[in-house]
DNA sequence: ATACTGTTCAACACTGATGTATAAAATTGT
DNA sequence: ACAATTTTATACATCAGTGTTGAACAGTAT
């Protein structure tokens, strides 16, 4: 279609710069992968929105496939490079390590989403870079003596990820002023300390509640 | 394709039955739909996997937009029924919708997601049956002398609800026995009502933990 | 200037899906 | 027995995407 007709706008001068090429196609993959899921990515679209040549796309990543797998990769690497740091000095306090991801997450909602997606569908979960450190840092902390005993570490984990990326996706923070993206990360961040701090329930009022789980 | 070749398994005397039909096609839709999202659903693939002829697909579901809607919906009243009750007597204590949720997520994931990412993606979210319920539900008790003070109920409720439902997805309950899955939802249940009754952080621990969150 | 690389454009063969249409078979209700 | 409904089987027009190719063009580096 946009193949046959003539450009309507001249053909913007792109100047050359492989980098944020790629980037930019990167950038848009993530978008819509995040929206769509990536079966239903197609470079034609990511081509367009991004304003590049289906040609050029189809020049940085050979098939359909190996783009949606570079995005994937490319995400994980951008979340643990802004959750943990550059490698210089990791950042591991706990209560860090949450805000960070909280701050992350509303900043750049389809990256959470694209990365939820990965981790859910890898065979093999340990390849990704991001889980790893993530999931060494709730070891140690569940294994320190600042930690409660009997914490269960992988629901612990789930449960932090996987709230923690959509919570920003729930607030829609993509359509919000700085202001406003700031203080979901805050809320998000308060809430989920006051709660490991305190929890949920007054215990007086359960004096009966038997840990075994309760379905009817 | 399947169109052109001749059947190689003779074809299935199906009995007649237009609501079984309807909902062998709503089942598939939904696994399907879990797994790659409604954008990558296909009539096609719907009809082939549920064993029916497409045109059978079609003479249900008008289009592939109404095939999807019709099984958002579904699933939501399915979701309902089983964590809420069918009408009868509500099951309102949180500890049991708690564990009515897990039991349900970890049977059904599938449904759990397509719930999640319609969810998602509704406009006015007040249109949910479940999700309405659900927040009635959790404003009633966070405004109750059961709870502890301060409690943000939105961030809670996206809090549980997201991690309930992908609890089992990252389990891969559904490659599981039922004694499996049976204990990944006590598993879930358990550390939540752990957490819910005592929280994460020994106190004693963090006495200079300002409550305003953290982040670098 | 020349060679190289990134980028654009247009065309092509192919696949697979949508939505429509029509006829026929099978099952059920009356 | 008859009518209505459900299901199958085909066919067809249409559209959108994939992956490939070849030629041209535009900056960049040597």
């Amino acid at each position: 279609m946009a193949e046959t007709t003539p450009p309507l706008t001249r053909p913007r001068k792109r100047r050359r710069d492989p980098e944020r090429t790629r980037e930019a196609i990167l950038e848009v993959s993530a978008k819509l992968m995040a929206k769509d899921g990536p079966e239903a990515l197609s470079v034609s679209q990511v081509a367009q929105l991004a304003g590049v040549n289906r040609g050029t796309a189809y020049h940085h990543f050979q098939t359909r496939e190996q783009l949606v797998k570079a995005t994937t990769d490319w995400v994980s690497e951008k979340m643990t490079a802004a959750v943990f740091g550059d490698g210089e000095q990791p950042r591991n306090r706990p209560e860090v390590v949450l805000g960070n991801l909280a701050h992350f997450c509303v900043e750049y909602p389809e990256f959470g989403r694209v990365w939820l997606v990965r981790i859910l569908s890898m065979e093999d979960r340990n390849q990704d870079h991001f889980w790893r450190q993530f999931k060494t840092q709730v070891d140690r902390f569940v294994a320190s003596d600042a930690a409660h005993e009997g914490i269960d570490a992988e629901v612990h984990a789930v449960r932090v990820l996987s709230s923690a990326i959509l919570w920003p996706v729930w607030m829609r923070s993509r359509s919000a002023t700085p202001e406003e993206r700031e203080e979901m990360a805050n809320r998000f961040t308060r809430e989920m300390m006051r709660l490991h701090l305190d929890g949920l329930f007054r215990k007086e009022k359960y004096p009966d509640l038997e840990m075994m789980p309760t379905h009817v």
